[in-house]
DNA sequence: ATTAAGGTAGACTGTTCGGTCTACAGTAGA
DNA sequence: TCTACTGTAGACCGAACAGTCTACCTTAAT
């Protein structure tokens, strides 16, 4: 912390284990693998952690704050429309995907692996979840959208889609995809607030043969 | 097979793991827990697979099967219009929601888990989806739309994101969500087949500082 | 100088896992 | 009836894993 700032032996753990989490799956990830590239002594991880499963917690703690700080610090930050706001969360999700170290998001690949009926891990995500939603919607919100919680979900649904593709693609091209949709998503919500639940139930009945 | 039609070895284990790996995780489900499961002596899963790796597999292959025959045999049967038919998609992956035993989808949920750089699982679900989009694809197309690629690459970016939000919300409203989000794709698609593209680069410029 | 904190190195342990092996039972066709 | 096939039951094996322990080193405050 004098002036080299070097990365405190915490950092190091969390870096190496969000890394390999996210890259090789949570249970194929041994605790010797991430020791190895961390450069930390095992002994080490475990009067810090714990346990493995502390890590994981951490690794989850430490990417979700990251995430919250973007949103309620960064975001407001740059002066311009909540659509145009909301527009930009689809850009930054380009610039993630890009990233030479991006392999999905770690909630989604941690409930992917994990237990889905219960635990905390899908508590985890679950919450994680619901706080992202919620400072979306305020983003809708402020927007002036009259149906402001089904935009929300539809924009929280394409921002998933857009994750999950990236990962399975291995491309950033799912962000541009993704940022299109919701312009299509916001015209429409411009244009016709309520149309859109009149129309959706025309076709309803053609589905009873499946 | 002769009346009572009683499911054979292969579909007994395939049975049993589909459902363990998608619930409970790949690596997290033992062996031992699968063949409980299906009631079948250790020997007999090695004798017909070999190996758990081989299983996983065959649980793939047979997933991938059963959602080209929908596609292929199925849908094609109820007689009505291409649009109508991309709508009822949703409608079927809501079904699909809400089984008790849906615990999201093994292609993304095994590539979650596995290593993302390289690997067959990351090439199995990679052709699968290739497969997946190119039948949806063939449905826009029908439809009369104009930029019929990027028209089916955002419908299947929201079937992905259907998939993966009730996984995590263990709730079937997503697939209503994604619904509606088709719809005003398809709307914008019908309306301004290339207004779209002239609209995406205006907001562009704010993401600089992020 | 001494002490205490926090680090490294790596041997070690108990358990669990994937996979193999032996022994045996039912069944159906030659 | 013999034989071949397909299955069960469960002991067993080696490897890998998460986690513990001992011994030692460095650093900084007392």
């Amino acid at each position: 912390m004098t002036k080299a700032a070097r990365k405190s032996t915490e950092e190091k753990l969390l870096l190496a284990a969000r890394r390999l989490f996210c890259q090789a799956g949570i249970h194929a990830t041994g605790i010797s693998r991430i020791l190895e590239e961390a450069g930390v002594a095992r002994r080490s991880l475990y009067t810090h952690y714990g346990s493995k499963e502390n890590l994981l917690k951490a690794v989850l703690d430490t990417e979700a704050s990251m995430w919250f700080h973007w949103f309620d610090l960064e975001l407001p930050d740059l002066k311009c429309s909540a659509r145009e706001r909301i527009l930009v969360l689809f850009d930054l999700l380009g610039k993630w995907f890009e990233k030479e170290d991006f392999f999905g998001c770690i909630f989604i690949n941690a409930v992917a692996e994990h237990e889905k009926d219960s635990g905390w891990v899908k508590d985890m995500a679950g919450a994680y979840r619901y706080q992202i939603i919620a400072r979306l919607q305020s983003l809708v919100v402020e927007s002036g959208a009259g149906n402001a919680d089904m935009v929300t979900q539809k924009l929280g649904l394409i921002i998933e889609g857009a994750i999950v593709t990236a990962m399975v693609t291995q491309s950033s091209k799912a962000a541009h995809i993704a940022r299109l949709a919701a312009e299509d998503i916001l015209r429409c919500m411009e244009c016709s607030p309520s149309q859109a639940e009149a129309a959706s139930s025309a076709t309803t009945a053609a589905m009873e043969s499946a």
